[in-house]
DNA sequence: AATGAATGAGTCTTCATTCAT
DNA sequence: AATGAATGAAGACTCATTCAT
């Protein structure tokens, strides 16, 4: 006759809506993972919003229920996407500089590796581009873009300290650094060089490197 | 009952759904350029998919049927706001360096005039970084963005010819020079920057000439 | 090049959705009118939750954007459809009793003249009944029930004051008189009444007065 | 990957889909009595069509699994718990006249003891309202609804034959009690009285007793 | 030039129910 | 007995666009 009920479903009054947490098994695990999988690819080719969710249950050939088995909504999809692939661009550059003493040399290798990752994962660098301009998204990255700058800041606030470059607004800096990134990934990786010679992805993160380091007029 | 969506009358050989050429009078010309802001502003703040043709309208306080008299197509509308955006924004670098006979200087102007031009139309800017993320739009941006280029690639190069600035791939560094401009006026000037200090369109525009100039490393 | 927004569409932080103010032309005015009364009749037969906005556009052969080009949604159309019905009935019932000084047969005659409302609006007495039993609706049902025991109160305790009848907790009485009311038409009008001799609106009106008046050992 | 429904084993010859006969263990028992009393509070707050079977086996934290084992589809889980709602009211009804003779005070006892039940079962009751507006339903609450006014009707004309109270039609006068008993548990004990004082089980029970037996205007 | 009305395919999401394990 | 996964029809609602007036 008791009634207890065990759980309840989702927190009511959440900022963001959260994932149903829920126990899956290595099914289930494999199936959310195909989900994002095929979600990014499809978001980063034709864009979030001319995506529909029957256009990805569609492509993966389940039922519409399976999405919302995962996911509670398409907007959850993408920020998890979203914080994901911002948690891995950061445990790669993290990886690459470990062990580096020369605070220029980590920062030169912090961008180098940030590069590659962009150019290794040209969908989801489109993402963190879309996400930028998006309203409903805005906030989820610039929560990890924060942390982007402040790395980045650190290296460089400690390459100032020991006066092995001038002394200049690191913040500044970082963020200049993350534009040019962006720019040289997208035009040289993505097929939007308009008319620029085709490139490797090494080639193109040593030019990035080179001209976050020197502008156009330095060394 | 059948809805069949016809042809407007298109200039011949037009790729893209153009305008219907209309003579305007002056009334018309007026409400075309309200449609426009009025557009532009929602498309910036909401963005492009999320902002209704209804929204816009409403937002005026006009009927449908005023829409489609001056554009054919919500897309056709947008696709002339880059456009302009973009004219406008390279008629103003132009100004800007007119009679300068120095190719460093003309570049630094240059840049400046397009950071001071991004700070004052931080809607525009927002469209255009919008725009390369929407399949349906990189082209219209990147027709722009070539030109962009090519002007700066033009100045870059005689700077290199007359032993101004290093010899480095006058392309790779136009497209450095973008990046950072778009960074950094989006998140001096469009409350993007976490933590990072207020600061004023001149301010910024200086930030950028600095950075473009000598990367983090140089001078 | 002004910006002047007319009309902002709805007042934003409205805690129960309000149509969508427009001007209608006459036919538009038909057009709202034949959407209420059939989905009146639909909600009456089928229930509220299983017809579906399909169901009534379909049945009276319009597209799906018709509806919501007259209203929010479908609670408010509901909502609506209540609020209607409650001033009609209010109205009614005043009518009838306007004129009459003697307040217990202002009593009678009001009772008599709701439950031939109800018998006359079967329809409208099942959305009633069924919008106290929604969580969605009993708020928009109590404001006019309220009102409607308000008014039979003020005849009740008038005929109170005037020594006609027994003094007894007026609110109270006003509730009985709305019960067999409801349950009495219900049941001879309805087809609820389980092997119940069929009547007609007037006898069951009669009925009501007489077991509103003496219980079922008075008199 | 097709779904056909298929048909669970019924007791042959029952009209509406009835539970799976299953022989039930001590937990078994128990877990279907879990269901039916979440269910209960559910369907009586929320509704019953807004309320999802996964509303409830969420609430209870088990399987949808074991929904299906214990009832075959939702609707018969809630005529379920209207049948045995209704048997409870009537035992409840049937005990508290036992063994009076006076048919009066029969009446009197029975109305007070339903008004109790009503008060002590405000779930039930707001159950009972909704079934009676919902098509799928009304069926099995009239069958109770029936032998309800059946019973009243029987002491009724006892009273009657025995010259103890006037000779008025006794099927209108016991829904003329079931109407008084609904509304006014509903206003005093469900919050839905406006204005109205709030009173405990047994003032309820007096005040309905009384305002069946005199009416507005009886002694 | 402009309006209110209308269209209907398409969007996200829900949900009763089934099934393999 | 019970679970997590899956189904897919159906629901509410949106929206670019067209049309009669």
């Amino acid at each position: 006759m008791s009634v207890v009920p065990r759980q309840t479903t989702n927190a009511p009054g959440d900022p963001a809506a959260a994932a149903p947490e829920r126990k899956l098994t290595a099914r289930g695990r494999e199936r959310r993972s195909q989900l994002i999988d095929y979600a990014t690819k499809r978001f980063a080719d034709d864009g979030f919003h001319p995506t529909s969710v029957a256009d990805i249950v569609d492509g993966i050939g389940v039922g519409k229920g399976v999405f919302y088995w995962y996911f509670s909504s398409k907007e959850e999809l993408f920020t998890e996407i979203l914080r994901t692939a911002q948690t891995d661009l950061r445990r790669t550059q993290r990886k690459a500089i470990g062990g580096i003493d020369d605070p220029v040399r980590r920062i030169e290798e912090g961008i180098r590796a940030g590069a590659l990752w962009m150019a290794n994962n040209p969908d989801l660098r489109r993402l963190f581009e879309f996400a930028r301009t998006d309203e409903s998204f805005v906030k989820a990255i610039r929560i990890g873009q924060r942390r982007h700058v402040a790395d980045a800041v650190e290296h460089l606030q400690a390459a100032i300290d020991a006066g092995l470059i001038p002394d200049r607004d690191p913040v500044a800096l970082a963020h200049g650094i993350l534009g040019v990134t962006n720019q040289l990934t997208m035009t040289y990786l993505d097929g939007a060089g308009g008319g620029a010679t085709k490139r490797s992805a090494e080639e193109v993160a040593d030019l990035v490197v080179s001209i976050c380091r020197n502008g156009f007029a330095g060394e």
